[in-house]
DNA sequence: GCGATTTGACCGGT
DNA sequence: ACCGGTCAAATCGC
């Protein structure tokens, strides 16, 4: 494989860890019980994720948008609204609504059906052009876990690092105990948490859904004892590194020098 | 005063 | 017409 640009190079090498993480993801489904199997299948969705950030860095990937074009100021927009089930990017089940990134809520609907509402961010960095946007949403089956919906991909990096993420380096997977409560032990192991307690950043950062909250009138809920900020982001080590280094041969280190994210830990 | 969040209203797809 | 997604004014907290 003759790679002419380290950037080739990188895009490679993120495609094959994909295509691994894939296959990893089949073996533990089909080597694990069930529990297992689905910690399994959070972990290759992080991977995934995390791949395809980084291929979307290199290659200033903004995902292709298919919004309705609308007239602003006079020029022809596309329409900032998303069409019902377009555009997701990845859906992924977790037992923490923060991903590293910086997130601003926009909107929260209760859902036909659903007991919980859902929750609408956009990226941080939107004002800058990045189109992320992510819908998330507590899980039915299993309180203690939020679905969350990506759409679009974080374009705001630039060529100087990852702005999404200043401050707020990817962070693990959170992996939903399927007995109601919550963490199990490797999500401790990549937060360095030592203490029985688990992973107060991630409780904090739940806060402002709230406590049970009240419907009101049409499709809305009675606001939540909100914190101050929604700010949402933690630090932690991504099992991407270990899964870099590990099957890769690539260090996360260089991927991050390369990327130019020189502020992560 | 400023920035973030809340929430009623609106838009647009199905 | 219904419902999910977004907007934007009001409100809140620092």
């Amino acid at each position: 494989m003759a790679l002419s640009t380290p950037t080739a190079a990188v895009l490679e090498l993120m495609t094959m860890g994909q295509q691994s993480a894939l296959h990893l993801g089949e073996l533990l489904m089909a080597a694990s019980p069930p529990m297992e199997g689905e910690r399994g299948q959070a972990l290759t969705a992080e991977i995934l994720r995390c791949c395809d950030r980084v291929i979307a860095a290199i290659s200033g990937g903004a995902a292709g948008t298919k919004r309705k074009a609308t007239m602003e100021h006079g020029v022809l927009m596309p329409s900032k609204r998303r069409a019902r089930g377009a555009e997701l990017s990845r859906e992924v089940r977790s037992g923490t609504t923060a991903d590293g990134f910086m997130w601003r809520k926009y909107g929260q609907k209760d859902i036909n059906g659903s007991n919980h509402p859902r929750f609408y961010y956009r990226c941080a960095y939107s004002a800058e052009g990045c189109g992320a946007t992510r819908r998330v949403q507590q899980s039915h089956e299993d309180p203690a876990a939020f679905v969350i919906a990506y759409y679009g991909d974080h374009t705001c990096g630039g060529g100087a690092g990852d702005a999404c993420q200043r401050g707020a380096p990817p962070l693990p997977p959170a992996i939903i105990d399927s007995n109601a409560c919550g963490m199990v032990g490797f999500f401790d192991q990549y937060q360095n948490v030592e203490s029985p307690q688990p992973l107060l950043a991630a409780e904090q950062s739940w806060r402002h859904y709230g406590e049970a909250p009240g419907q009101t009138s049409r499709g809305r809920w009675s606001s939540s004892s909100s914190s101050s900020s929604s700010w949402e982001a933690e630090r932690g080590t991504s099992p991407v590194s270990e899964f870099l280094e590990g099957s890769l041969g690539v260090g996360w280190e260089s991927v991050v020098n390369y990327l130019g994210f020189t502020d992560l830990p």
